[in-house]
DNA sequence: TCTAGGATCGGCT
DNA sequence: GCCGATCCTAGAT
């Protein structure tokens, strides 16, 4: 699934405008038995209710008090595991992104690392639980046909979850070179 | 009710 | 490369 995910377009529409990413980097959580997810071991709370049900849905949370991240749930009822969107690409609405993110940003770093993504979306825990494939939705993912290679992915161990032991290593980060 | 800590970012050295 | 900002969340009490 975060394979798959590389590439897609990432669409937020809103009262102000579009803005949409290619997205270039993404992170597996592998539900229960991944002690770097929120839903290790069974763990089941407010939070991360989102993450228990249905597929396709958008999982967001705050981190550091100060960020938001933004996820797809991936599997289905009960099986709580979610691709973690990273960074991307601004494609459309660049001006309005830089308007959120403050007139000095370079556009290549307008949404490279998820809580600048969602600053650059203006993406917030309102969102949690959205349907991406709704079509008339405010946050979709779509498909302009392009699909990487495998020799364009990089496959890297996850960012800021050292906590988790061995599963820090695992390679479920993904990146587009 | 209390407390420790976090799937980050940007400014500074 | 280091560090502070900032506040929600989850687990302990």
């Amino acid at each position: 699934m975060a394979r798959d995910l590389l590439g897609k377009i990432l669409v937020h529409t809103t009262k102000q405008g579009v803005v949409a990413v290619r997205l270039n980097e993404v992170e597996a959580y592998l539900g229960v038995d991944d002690p770097a997810c929120h839903t290790f071991a069974g763990r089941r709370t407010t939070r991360t209710a989102t993450m228990w049900g249905e597929a396709g849905r958008a999982y967001v949370y705050l981190i550091y008090g100060m960020h938001h991240c933004l996820n797809v749930v991936t599997v289905g009822e009960g099986v709580p595991e979610a691709v973690l969107i990273r960074g991307g690409v601004a494609v459309t609405g660049c001006a309005l992104a830089r308007g959120r993110r403050g007139s000095r940003v370079a556009g290549r770093n307008l949404a490279d690392g998820p809580g600048k993504l969602c600053q650059a979306l203006a993406v917030n825990r309102s969102h949690n639980g959205l349907d991406f494939a709704d079509s008339g939705g405010a946050l979709t993912i779509r498909s302009d046909g392009w699909t990487p290679e495998a020799c364009d992915v990089d496959r890297l161990p996850r960012i800021g979850v050292d906590y988790a032991g061995a599963a820090s290593s695992w390679p479920l980060r993904l990146k587009l070179r």
